[in-house]
DNA sequence: TATGAATATACGGATATCCGTATATTCATA
DNA sequence: TATGAATATACGGATATCCGTATATTCATA
């Protein structure tokens, strides 16, 4: 059960802040995705992913050559709580991340 | 304006989350009442509230010898909601601080 | 004004964090 | 099974963070 310090820590990085509430806001998203969204490189992406998935923030299934993430099932409510509260304060942000998603050429899950 | 990774940042190490969730429980505190709470030094404290204050989280004001810490009246909404929620989820911490505060020896305000 | 209590801050040293680069791994497909 | 796309990870180097120790600052009081 993650703590709440270190829900914090795990927040506290700007990559990590915007991947995880894109992936709130999306449901789920893979890897290219969000590269293309945050507009950073793979290795940054994946590093700060595998992170949240070992703090139990995210979970990741691959489907094909795609490994995609999503909120890990077992995150508690006032987590979520937490993020929500985030998401509505970092709107601005977040619309130009949805932008750039919108915008991303040959999108794996659109079909 | 306070950022919310910044926010997040601030949340992020042990004494500056407990020290923030128990000004925003007890409504102001000094440095001394929180030394006794946390069972912290006091460079240590006195660093980490610095830190709070200089980022718009703590106002302080002195009062004689004391400076006591409080909620920045410009702390805006959300994060205000974010603290309540990590209050919830930490209440068990949260009461062993105030019971230290409770059994502390000369402390400044009670009168 | 000298003294002590409360607090703030300067100064390294130890450690953590973050990144770019290079390479490994996994899967789909020819 | 060779190849390429998508992803993960290892490896330093640069920087940030945190701490203990020592000292400065501010105030009340003798």
């Amino acid at each position: 059960m993650i703590e709440v310090v270190q829900l914090f820590k795990c927040l506290s990085d700007e990559t990590r802040l915007h991947a995880t509430l894109l992936i709130y806001l999306e449901g789920e998203l893979c890897v290219c995705e969000l590269m293309a969204a945050l507009d950073d490189s793979q290795p940054k992406v994946s590093r700060h992913l595998a992170q949240l998935r070992n703090c139990g923030i995210l979970d990741d299934t691959r489907r094909g050559q795609w490994v995609f993430y999503s909120m890990a099932k077992s995150l508690p409510a006032w987590a979520k709580t937490i993020l929500e509260t985030a998401c509505q304060s970092n709107k601005q942000a977040l619309q130009g991340f949805q932008k750039n998603l919108k915008t991303m050429q040959d999108r794996p899950q659109c079909c």
